[in-house]
DNA sequence: ACAAATAATATGTATATACAAATATGGCTG
DNA sequence: CAGCCATATTTGTATATACATATTATTTGT
């Protein structure tokens, strides 16, 4: 045994060469890499462990294989643009400094609009909520929910200043599929009031609506407004690599 | 030969059994699974064939193996909700509606602010772009590019107001990593004149800072800017399942 | 010279076997 | 009962082999 295979098995060491063929561009997108047979007799190993090395990179979408042909290095894959989803109001409940006050909580008749996101009947009983969350004393959110009444009847019964509605739905309604979109809005007087903005300040705020699905139907959509100064999607750009 | 085994494999028979079990809930996550032993002795398959089952669910997540100790179902993952970035200029290029209009196109010295953002020391020069694009006549983004100049260092020299200088600089170091950041902001009096917006109306823009990495340095930092009325992060909440 | 049949090549599926390594279990001892 | 040790169980790695199937190359027949 040498002194180098202590623990590294034989099939890691073949996919380790591979990969890095790959990686230098020795072998460009397209190549034809060696079959099973001519890695297993380089390496000294039989055929089902090459196989297993140039199976797992064919997985990975490294390589592509085609019966009968041979194995090739796999295109680049598109890099697919996408934007993390912050919640603040998570943070400032993992840090304990979260508070909120609910502004308004009634059964109402769901307008057209609700109505059509949520896939319901217009003038439906639905439950609307008006919830302004904090981060210590400071206003990072102000939210409104809209909730399919028969996914949560109980919903006005619970103790809601005490529990945030948002955790008490998602405890009820783990939500299967979630749809975010983002825009930029200019609040309006009662949300800038509520979010304790001064006049001056943030005429701009980021908005993110929200719609929750269960199995089958909306469960719940919401709409989240931040302060364009102290709320942005996605990673900080001043530190990074 | 029977009639129904002519083309599914084995492995990919007993994969649909555990699939099934699992999707079903009929084994929750954390269960253990049955060995590979069992599974060959059930299906009358050798142990690396139900292995093969078994692995391959691995891979995907949907199993965790120990050894030594068995194979479970594993959690259901955490959905990562995050936000598709559109481009509404690449949509407005592939229907030959788009065209820009360069507003101004120099080499400056970088403020702090950008050498930060960009990894260079304050007052390297570097060339700053300010583009408006239009999706026929509509203003639908205001640009400003800051491009490491010792990595495009003929940038100036092309003919910008043919060719987007985005392309060309695509074209001249397609980015290894982009970074974004999304942000709500209120347009300047200058932005609001370039992006043609009136003085009623759009008080509010979504504004997206994109880093663009090379192998190792930050190759171009750019700001866009999209009126709040017509553009949104995401997708369209109204039509979906 | 062209097309069809044939052979060679490469990957895909499946088995039986052997041993290694991590974990779980049961019993023994103090 | 706690702690240790031997043993059984279970997954992990590796091999040699066989045949199936898709593709490519070659040969053959006209």
């Amino acid at each position: 045994m040498n002194t180098k295979d202590q623990k590294i098995p034989q099939f890691a060491v073949i996919k380790q060469y591979l990969e890095q063929q790959i990686n230098t561009e020795q072998w460009a997108p397209g190549r034809r890499i060696p079959t099973e047979q001519s890695l297993a007799d380089t390496f000294a190993v039989s055929r089902m462990t090459a196989r297993r090395a140039v199976q797992e990179l064919a997985d990975k979408g490294i390589l592509k294989r085609t019966q009968g042909s041979g194995t090739y290095v796999a295109d680049k894959p598109e890099t697919v643009p996408n934007i993390l989803i912050k919640d603040v109001v998570a943070v400032a409940k993992a840090e304990n400094t979260h508070q909120h006050k609910i502004i308004s909580a009634d059964a109402v008749q769901a307008t057209s609009d609700i109505a059509k996101l949520m896939g319901l009947q217009t003038d439906t009983l639905i439950f609307q909520l008006t919830i302004v969350h904090f981060d210590g004393d400071r206003a990072i959110q102000w939210q409104k929910i809209w909730v399919n009444r028969s996914m949560a009847p109980a919903l006005l019964k619970q103790k809601l200043d005490k529990v945030d509605p948002n955790d008490y739905l998602n405890w009820l309604c783990r939500p299967q599929k979630t749809q975010f979109q983002a825009k930029a809005v200019v609040p309006t007087a009662s949300q800038r009031l509520q979010l304790m903005l001064s006049n001056q300040e943030t005429l701009s705020c980021l908005q993110l609506s929200r719609k929750n699905w269960s199995t089958d139907a909306v469960f719940s959509f919401s709409q989240m407004l931040h302060p364009a100064d102290s709320y942005f999607l996605g990673d900080d750009l001043k530190e990074a690599r």
